[in-house]
DNA sequence: TTGCATAAGTAAGCCCGCTTAATTATTTAG
DNA sequence: CTAAATAATTAAGCGGGCTTACTTATGCAA
């Protein structure tokens, strides 16, 4: 019980740790690309899976009108295809250009740079440890995602 | 050097699924709190540490203007308070109000209540090897980060 | 005292992001 | 074929959040 709480409570304070420093690469590279944090967050949700206007709106929680605008900025700037569905001509499939790509790849390698000082700090023996404890953590978060799909 | 690459790609991993899950918790807090996610950061950051209109600005990105009239918008609806420096007339201090806290304690619960879960996924001995190895991540990301303010 | 620097706020103007309501094109059910 | 449903877009309108330029009040130093 005791054990429980202080996992969940050093789990937050790495989170809050964490967040302070991937949210500051996470706006630097929003701000270096000139898009808007909801610009690149959309792009990163079709980056992980193509689909719809609609589709893409309900996931970001928006209606699919605001969708339709957020994506029409998108395609002005040539960040973003919109293809013709071939099975139903009403929708349009949203893809990447490789514009597009390269903004996330921008957001992504900056972190990374971050994360390569991070684990050089560490010796050998603790990031193995680490490793192995990421590994529990990134699989039963996923159990815990696929169990409330269910829901 | 594998070692060392195969510890930040699965950082980076756990970082990808974190930020999904947590990014919910932290938005659907903003929706229900009505507030904008700058404002509900802008509060994040004047809990951390009390400050100016200037300073708060600067660390945010923005001008001091655009600061001056986040937080005017967060005055008028009782989020904070802003009373003058005893020490330099031409200053305002801003602290939170009640209702300021709660809505951090809001997003703070919400995302309590799913590391709680998580850690419930886990046998006790994974727990204990979970919590050691967070404890070298937080750490190791102190350590970079007075490094940094050091240049 | 004069004058420059600094902290905050104000005004005008722009773009973004959101909503609802209406429109267009297409699919599907009867 | 006709009518309802669906996918996307468009239009109008609102507020947020940002900028620059300016104003006001205060601090500080020559």
């Amino acid at each position: 019980m005791t054990q429980h709480t202080a996992l969940s409570e050093t789990l937050h304070q790495w989170i809050d740790l964490f967040m302070r420093n991937s949210a500051k690469h996470w706006i630097q590279s929003s701000r270096r690309s000139g898009l808007s944090l909801a610009q690149v967050g959309a792009l990163f949700r079709i980056s992980k899976k193509c689909g719809g206007v609609s589709e893409i709106g309900e996931e970001l929680g928006v209606t699919s009108a605001a969708a339709s605008q957020l994506l029409d900025r998108l395609f002005q700037q040539g960040y973003i295809l919109r293809q013709e569905d071939p099975r139903d001509r009403r929708a349009k499939q949203i893809t990447l250009t490789e514009k597009g790509q390269q903004v996330l790849s921008d957001s992504v390698n900056s972190r990374q740079e971050w994360l390569d000082e991070l684990a050089n700090l560490m010796t050998p023996e603790e990031q193995e440890q680490v490793l192995a404890a990421l590994k529990i953590l990134i699989d039963r978060t996923r159990q815990l995602e696929s169990g409330q799909q269910m829901q």
